[in-house]
DNA sequence: ATCCATTATGTGATCGATAACAAGGAGCAG
DNA sequence: CTGCTCCTTGTTATCGATCACATAATGGAT
């Protein structure tokens, strides 16, 4: 109704100062007010709450930063290279630091080694952030150097440390996968690995490990592979030279789509001669042929949660939260997997 | 005098005062230094670069923003709700913002109508923008709203205007498309489209309609649905319907692979009964059974495109970049497009 | 050599917030 | 009623950059 609303200018957002006079107070009572409303009286603090309305002020970052040396910029590190990188992590990772005041960075961290850390380098000293989320894997150095000038929390780190813990964690799903092969009468199965520089995929190969032995099924072999299909595809192929394997675990989606494919070359049918599992139920995976047995993940809530502990670590009295941030995992079951062919060599359990 | 040793500080950032002592020049010389070097003499210029670069210098951002109203944040609004939305385009944008010295901020823009804008409204009011990308559709009120703010470039929308024109566009790979279809031999066609809030949805199904016409072929149908596989099941399974259809062109891989699974169900087989190409080319789609014929999209670069549009629209003299950004784009053929089965209907050419 | 139009540099004020310190008032014991 | 806290509010300085204006240096033309 007022493109001028009484002091301040058309476009010219409203400052404390303008502020304290339509309240009639002084401009610092107005920053106390903002700083920690109760400490006023209760009649000075409407004063300024209802003047503040009026105005509709809004603070001046730029100013508050200055003067304080906080900033309230955080840096959200996503891979580059990895183009599936999940984005609902990241804008769980935001919606929460939004909803705490702070404004999210993001930068693609890409390429390798030095150059990388040359990249890294140069956005840290290009402005002033408050602190950062990775969710890429960083290595040795590039963390010191990071976290020498600022708190840096690797979204999945943290997860890594109570690797396998009850059912918060990664672990149990994990361990759900296993059992369920396990129950179809499977006895020797083999994992497709993500890159081991990622927590998530140590995670889940550790987990691997100990629930087949847990199980007393047969390990027919891990390989390694990036996130993508097409590694996937690659790892399958070794894999599944050895005709005994009846269970491909893969990492993630992706790789499971690759190895499905793999086996789909080599003539042999999902899931009648073998069953596949991914990891991370992708909104399509329902709608794959075979649709995925895989483990659905609430990627958002794992964005929020990963920032809470940044956020958290940001305090003076910074400590982590407590609770693993992996809760909401659960097996999906679908086509993908179905009981052993045959009549499983139950004769070779012995080593 | 001070804890820090020869002006910079091991924590604390230099400021102009430093280096200008350290230059023996004026505070203002530095600060024209950053502004416009040639209008220094060349010795002035040479012993202010000197002591920057010993001083690590970096200008402080909240400083300069305070003083100029200028501000380096950009907004970049993608959808909450599409999980699949491609980070790579947003990857390609902050890169573009970094190199021109902006920080993206990234905000989840979900909901519907009011809610939504009222959202939006918070968010633009929360902090001075620059200005800001939005990755989705914006509805009239929310756009104008937004606009009278700050300029605002919606991904797409460009590309929009520029609908079919050569062979820059979206167009001309729709155009192949159809045309691959009828090549093989296909004559009653059908569309799965996008949300035709998205300019890519708009753009690709006007492009089908008068590819379809130009080819002489039949439109089987459009069915408008959401990006995701589920809403592309369900759009396959009244499309199919007509059994006159022998091909299925989706308005994105995920929408693809739902309509495959729908055919699926039904004991269709693709690509023998029935052929499907998608649009995008993610990377797994090269990896399904049957892969996916589909268009391959350079998301990196369109993001950074958009991005440039932005930038360019900051500037005073604010145009346009002239040329559309879907360059690249080319279509890729898999498996999941054959020959239209036995000896198509080549006798009902009339309408 | 002198003067003037440029060009190059320096000085002080300013942006909008918080920090540091000072001062006015209320409440209560003596 | 006095004097002393404690609580609330006001005044002035400051963060690090740019802007506006003043002044010094430069280069021709006279």
């Amino acid at each position: 109704m007022k493109p001028t609303p009484a002091g301040a200018g058309p476009g010219r957002a409203a400052t404390i100062y303008e502020v304290a006079r339509l309240a009639g107070v002084s401009h610092q009572t107005v920053s106390r007010y903002m700083a920690d409303r109760s400490k006023l009286k209760a009649a000075t603090s409407d004063k300024v709450e209802r003047a503040m309305a009026e105005l509709n002020y809004t603070p001046n970052l730029a100013a508050r930063s200055l003067r304080t040396r906080a900033t309230y910029r955080l840096l959200a590190l996503v891979p580059g290279a990895s183009p599936f990188f999940p984005s609902r992590m990241l804008t769980g990772a935001a919606a929460t630091a939004q909803d705490a005041g702070y404004h999210l960075d993001v930068v693609a961290l890409e390429g390798s080694g030095p150059e990388r850390t040359e990249r890294l380098r140069r956005i840290l000293d290009g402005g002033p952030f408050a602190g950062a989320l990775s969710f890429v894997p960083l290595a040795g150095t590039d963390l010191l150097q990071a976290q020498e000038r600022i708190p840096v929390v690797v979204a999945g780190e943290y997860d890594d440390q109570m690797r396998g813990q009850g059912r918060m964690s990664d672990g149990s799903a994990a361990q759900a996968i296993v059992a369920h092969l396990a129950a179809l009468g499977h006895r020797r199965i083999a994992h497709i690995a993500g890159p081991q520089a990622w927590p998530a995929a140590r995670n889940r190969l550790s987990v691997y490990r100990r629930a087949v032995q847990h199980a007393g099924l047969e390990d027919g072999g891990v390989a390694e592979a990036e996130w993508s299909a097409a590694s996937g595809y690659a790892a399958a192929q070794t894999l599944i030279a050895d005709r005994s394997i009846t269970a491909i675990f893969a990492a993630n989606d992706q790789l499971a789509i690759g190895a499905i494919r793999a086996l789909h070359e080599e003539g042999r049918r999902v899931p009648d001669d073998v069953s596949v599992v991914g990891w991370d139920d992708h909104p399509e995976s329902a709608f794959l042929v075979p649709s995925l047995t895989t483990v659905h993940m609430d990627l958002e809530a794992q964005g929020g949660h990963a920032m809470k502990q940044l956020l958290a670590a940001l305090k003076p009295g910074g400590t982590l939260p407590t609770e693993a941030g992996t809760a909401g995992t659960r097996l999906v079951l679908r086509e993908s997997s179905g009981p052993a062919p045959r009549a499983p060599r139950e004769t070779r359990l012995e080593p």
